[in-house]
DNA sequence: GTCTATATGCGGATAGAC
DNA sequence: GTCTATCCGCATATAGAC
């Protein structure tokens, strides 16, 4: 257990957001969790929602960081040459599987919350974790139009999305999948080499076809 | 606006519950939507989470029941045949697109709904869903596990859970992408078949290749 | 910085008149 | 079936002692 209070409110919060969500989450249970003093909350962080910007800033910078900086090393390795949809598509997905991209990342809670954060539309949540996102959905939008430069980049845009959501989705219900179907009890590279083989293949599939319409073969 | 309270309290929990989430809904807010007294609604459903759970049934159940119709039409039509993946995914999303199931859905509070009982973890909501979930997530692995027999089945159904995840990513998210990325503004037609391609591509990717691993290539 | 105590309001649920 | 009024617990937040 950390030292200090405010980290170990940090860390509870996380916890409990990452189970159950924002609003579902007292700062009581929180601060409880953390052995840590009801009013405490409020004193080292002023507010609910801002506790929840603290706890999302702290685990989505390091990652979104992350993803540019292998989209820079990557841009810079092609140079004006092809760029490849697989090494973008890793670049966006490895950082957040990868736990030892900041010292103190906690699996899987940490995925959890990540996936949570894609996926709640609660307006606090939303509104944070929006501001935080902006630049990588542009910057990884450009790159993946310039990998498939034949795509409508509206269509492109959407398989950034079908991406994004494949992710979240996996991460919020990886552990309860056993629950729901059988458990394939993968580790987590095994779950990124499945998960980047499906993105990749969806981001390389051909653009609509001419004549055709998303009802068609109905 | 429809005639009985109760169908009033219906339609406006669903509006609430799809556009805030279940725990941040409260019964006040919803029975003044729907212009009904607070008590009613625990008159006509007994409790906020039987009202949630008629709030999903009553759209969940068309669509499943649509899509094991599609999957046996289909897989009377192909026999012992070969079965291709494309109708089998075609049969699964198809049915969330489809207006008209059942009568009353009101677009596209109902996309926002679907995509919410997805990536809803609150256990209130999870519960209900995965009971009216199950049979359906075990037919679709199986049309799955037939359509591609070279995949291990593992991975089958994790790429079930990758296509859940884009489709109930893309509900919950269709009307912020604006706020986050260029909106595409596609229609609803448009968007399917965007989904359909990337799905179908991403179930169609050759599965773990012998040496490879889902840290390879970095 | 940490605690107790409390202000203040909203939440779900229900009793009981009509 | 629908209403008012209310119970009662839990929520966030803060005041103020230590």
């Amino acid at each position: 257990m950390p030292p200090d209070t405010k980290t170990r409110i940090l860390d509870a919060a996380e916890t409990r957001f990452a189970e159950h969500g924002y609003s579902a989450t007292s700062l009581r249970d929180i601060t409880t969790l953390a052995t840590a003093n009801l009013a405490s909350a409020n004193y080292h962080f002023g507010s609910k929602s801002a506790l929840l910007e603290a706890v999302i800033r702290r685990r989505v910078v390091p990652v979104n960081n992350e993803r540019l900086r292998l989209l820079d090393e990557l841009e810079a390795k092609v140079g004006s040459g092809r760029l490849d949809v697989e090494p973008v598509v890793r670049a966006f997905l490895a950082p957040v599987f990868q736990t030892t991209v900041e010292s103190g990342f906690r699996e899987p809670k940490f995925m959890q919350l990540v996936g949570r954060m894609h996926s709640e539309t609660n307006s606090d949540f939303r509104d944070v974790f929006l501001r935080l996102f902006v630049e990588v959905g542009k910057r990884f939008g450009s790159a993946f139009s310039r990998a498939r430069p034949e795509i409508e980049a509206g269509e492109v845009m959407w398989r950034l999305h079908f991406m994004i959501g494949s992710l979240a989705h996996t991460m919020v219900w990886e552990r309860y999948v056993g629950e729901m179907l059988a458990p394939p009890a993968r580790d987590r590279q095994e779950l990124l080499g499945a998960l980047t083989r499906f993105v990749v293949a969806g981001m390389r599939a051909e653009g609509v076809q001419s004549g055709e319409t998303g009802s068609a073969a109905r």
